[in-house]
DNA sequence: TCCCTTGTTATGAA
DNA sequence: CTTCATAACAAGGG
């Protein structure tokens, strides 16, 4: 559920449904950092997502929704779980469960810059370029989670574009030759995109090349270790992969 | 049954 | 005050 691209097929999901403006009949579930009366009887003007957040805009406010690592919504239907969050239109019921749900007052265009969403139009490599290169010190494993740079890559994301672009996790950012940091930032989206068509046709995990894989496609053995500052685990090759050494002087 | 994880934040140490 | 590391939380799949 989590990464950018499984929020993009919510919205798009839901915007299908509704060209108009839905009203909030009731609201159920949860959810404590919000009070669920604001939403009652409100119209729902828009739904959008920037990176791993998925947005319910009304007029004044908008309710956000984080689904961490297990996050799930039902559309119709209900499961045992506590329900979070759970929105009654006219025609449809929309259910969030194991969520984090907030409330941004004001303009949501004043929370966001969808320059650093990776599946935005709005996206500016240029941009996201330019925040790396001030960052000399950081890997390459932990640029690429980082959500205000690259908002809406997670884990396999991460794994999947370093062995697309042959780069090793550990490689840090003023090492990369600038071809690489390029093709960082453009894989990062170019990938995203793949895993949104991929995620569509279920058959995303038949797409791994690394990301919980024993052998990479040719045939190497994958390396599984905790990288980075977070820890995250890291799937790599150590062959096809190449780390990085900045020249000494 | 146990182990693992598409993520983030609160907390406290240094 | 700031920065960093660790703990905490969650549900479902293999």
């Amino acid at each position: 559920m989590p990464e950018g691209p499984s929020i993009v097929i919510l919205k798009d999901l839901i915007k299908d449904l509704y060209l108009g403006k839905p009203e909030v009949l009731e609201v159920a579930g949860n959810a404590k950092n919000i009070d669920k009366d604001r939403l009652l009887h409100q119209k729902i003007i828009d739904f959008k997502s920037w990176g791993k957040h998925f947005l319910i805009c009304f007029k004044d406010f908008t309710v956000r929704i984080h689904f961490m690592l297990f996050g799930t919504y039902l559309l119709n239907q209900e499961k045992k779980t506590p329900l979070t969050l759970g929105l009654v239109l006219k025609k449809d019921v929309l259910n969030f469960y194991t969520c984090k749900v907030d409330l941004l007052e004001g303009n949501v265009k004043e929370h966001y810059n969808w320059e650093n969403d990776i599946m935005a139009e709005e996206w500016n490599s240029r941009a996201a370029i330019k925040k790396l290169k001030d960052m000399p010190e950081a890997l390459v494993c932990d640029v690429l989670m980082d959500q205000q740079i690259f908002s809406g890559v997670g884990n396999i994301i991460k794994n999947e574009v370093l062995y697309r672009i042959r780069v090793h996790p550990l490689t840090k950012i003023k090492s990369l030759p600038p071809a690489k940091l390029k093709a960082l930032v453009k894989e990062a989206r170019n990938y995203s995109f793949d895993f949104l068509k991929w995620k569509k046709e279920n058959t995303l995990s038949k797409h791994w090349e690394v990301y919980s894989q024993k052998e990479c496609p040719r045939k190497h053995n994958i390396e599984k270790k905790e990288l980075g500052k977070t820890h995250r685990q890291t799937y790599y090759c150590e062959k096809c992969q190449k780390l990085y050494h900045q020249k000494e002087k």
